[in-house]
DNA sequence: GACGAACTGGGACAGTTGACCCAGTCGCCT
DNA sequence: AGGCGACTGGGTCAACTGTCCCAGTTCGTC
């Protein structure tokens, strides 16, 4: 392996053990197996990381900084037509995300496992919620701006209404994981956007 | 350890791994973790399964069956008083859905980590599926007393509205388990209750 | 009470895993 | 060019895990 700096090493592994946790779940992604994957050494692993917990905390925080926008609100009115409503414009949103959830299915199951992990250890706790903050973060942006577009108003904080749509949208994912049935879920998607747009007042 | 029949044995086990899978996670329930919680040794585990991954799979298996209707409708109907709409009896059935988890939170996240650890190989995943099968069986059941009960019917098959159900239920389940925000849950179920009801044409 | 089968306990073993150590090599700065 | 600190590779270690074996014990049946 070339040398590289410690930071460069680090973010490699963090690469690397993605991809891990994506294709084998992150039981698998031993030390071995994400060096490996990097196409590193072993002593390199324990050169830039502390340990494999170390690393594993690293790779949840990377996660969620790197999480963006998966809706950009212009494309939006663009696919939903110009004088569309609050509630086509959030089911144009969901059916976005779907479509990145049907590209990427391992990488909404390796973020589901990584919460899930960071749940069974106190000291880990945070880094699930600050995920979840995040995710509500985005959401909260694309409502904002959703309602915005149509003159719309929330009647609750919208930080609320983000709230049950993130709920909306994990129940989506891990039925959708399971049963990978596109019309049960376009069901669901239509469900939750007709429910939030019921949380706001139309212009 | 007293003597018991194989099959008590293996009840025991699984009851045991149960436990120790909601209290430490499924990572953490080693063979002799298992046996530890249910008071014997190494060699009845084998005595009784082939292997561990058997007992996991018969553990899944053995949650999927217990698994008893959360509700019983006319428990609802007194919750949520005589003359109650349809939507006040789906959200009295979310409600008490949701007490159950707050109750026992490590019981669902075991479910949950199953469900993940069902989906991480072909050969199993029909173990996940039959899971969610199960749940939409006990909510469909549910759906169809609660719509007779209030004389209101379904406008899409039962079994559609019942996925959607579910999938709410799981969005709920995963957002609580990490923010503990029982007022956000408590929104979330009401706009459950208010798309799903939307669902049916009251009498 | 004897017998065979069912069952149990303890120990053993090989494979895996996280961690680490050290001798060496490389790149940068002076 | 020389030196020093950053970096690398390979080997090693102890702990843990799933599995298995075997000698012994206990139970139901005759």
């Amino acid at each position: 392996m070339a040398r590289m700096s410690a930071a460069d090493r680090r973010s490699a592994l963090i690469e690397a053990a993605l991809r891990v946790v994506s294709r084998e779940g992150l039981a698998q992604a031993t030390t071995r197996a994400i060096v490996a994957e990097a196409g590193m050494s072993l002593a390199s692993f324990h050169y830039a990381f502390e340990s494999r917990d170390e690393l594993v905390d690293e790779l949840i925080g990377a996660v969620v900084a790197r999480e963006r926008k998966a809706v950009a609100p212009e494309e939006l009115v663009a696919a939903a037509g110009e004088g569309a409503t609050l509630a086509e414009l959030v089911e144009a949103g969901l059916l976005r995300y779907f479509e990145h959830l049907r590209a990427d299915p391992e990488h909404e199951q390796a973020m589901l496992e990584l919460t899930q992990y960071a749940l069974r250890s106190p000291e880990r706790h945070p880094l699930a919620v600050a995920q979840y903050e995040r995710y509500a973060e985005l959401v909260v942006e694309a409502l904002e701006a959703a309602a915005a577009l149509t003159g719309a108003r929330w009647r609750l904080p919208v930080e609320h209404v983000a709230r049950v749509l993130v709920a909306f949208t994990d129940g989506l994912t891990i039925t959708w994981l399971v049963d990978r049935d596109d019309a049960a879920a376009a069901r669901v998607v239509a469900a939750a956007a007709d429910a939030l747009s019921r949380m706001a007042d139309p212009r």
